[in-house]
DNA sequence: CGCCAGGACGCCC
DNA sequence: GGGCGTCATGGC
């Protein structure tokens, strides 16, 4: 990644990104497209921080309106800048399969999200499609003026102060996540440096996560990529292409190639 | 009208 | 410990 600061803006330019399979593959639900004639504009947000990116060209973007140092402290990270996914990519490559899916999204990288942020997102998309998901977590965000809300102040709320989201049989799931979390019964920051058994074991104590929430959650907010989420998608995936497992060096990014997988499966069925 | 959506729970055996 | 009906809601 390499990046010039233009009076208010930030230009960056980086091959491996782009922002249509980034921002809207269903790993975060908070960035809206708006189209112009030009460029694709994304307003979004990491926890209360928003930001305007737009994709100029391929591998060539403009962060508007932000100053250097939350450029490095906050999106650097964010994007995961600091990982070199064409090196990723060329490993990978040595496995027939994923080679495809690579040069099939390339685009792809994994954003390091807010975990907790993460935890009510994927709670929320259980038995649920994308549009709905986004739609839930906009009127949550709508409700607090445009932010995603604290654990404090969703943990005043409860099943029947939720209705407002209409967010099903999941409003129960939300009400228990964040009693956990507010009452110190879970801890985020401490599950994400656990071995990642015990992880999942702790984030599957909360109401309504399961295997696959769990899994997200670990890998979309507490950057562990070695989770694993399995779908309906990845299921066809693993028998289809892997009924031994993956290759033995795959396993550490296993949860970076499931995300070039989900979408060329998708793209080929 | 029925079917499905990046699942999890409760109950069954 | 695997199998199956059920759980809200909305788009198609």
């Amino acid at each position: 990644m390499d990046y010039i600061v233009k009076g208010k803006d930030i230009i960056v330019s980086e091959n491996d990104l782009d922002l249509d399979e980034t921002l809207d593959c269903g790993q975060a639900f908070r960035w809206k497209k708006i189209p112009s004639d030009y460029v694709c504009t994304y307003t979004g947000a990491f926890v209360n921080d928003r930001l305007t990116v737009s994709q100029i060209e391929k591998g060539k973007f403009i962060f508007h309106n932000i100053d250097e140092n939350s450029f490095i402290n906050k999106w650097v990270s964010y994007f995961d800048f600091d990982t070199d996914y064409s090196e990723l990519k060329r490993r990978f490559s040595d496995d027939e399969t994923l080679s495809k899916a690579c040069n099939y999204a390339g685009g792809i990288r994994l954003l390091k999200q807010n975990s907790w942020e993460c935890l009510i997102s994927f709670i929320i998309s259980q038995n649920n499609n994308i549009p709905r998901i986004k739609g839930i977590i906009d009127r949550l965000c709508e409700h607090y003026n445009g932010v995603f809300p604290t654990v404090e102040m969703l943990s005043k709320e409860n099943e029947g102060s939720l209705a407002y989201l209409r967010s099903g049989f999941r409003a129960k799931y939300i009400e228990d996540a964040a009693n956990k979390v507010s009452s110190k019964c879970i801890d985020l920051d401490k599950i994400a440096k656990m071995p990642i058994d015990d992880a999942r074991k702790a984030l599957k104590s909360i109401k309504g996560v399961g295997p696959k929430v769990a899994e997200c959650v670990l890998l979309f907010g507490m950057y562990r990529t070695e989770a694993f989420p399995i779908d309906v998608w990845i299921k066809r995936v693993l028998a289809q292409y892997y009924p031994d497992g993956f290759p033995e060096f795959v396993q550490e990014n296993a949860g970076i190639a499931q995300q070039y997988l989900f979408h060329y499966i998708r793209s080929i069925s």
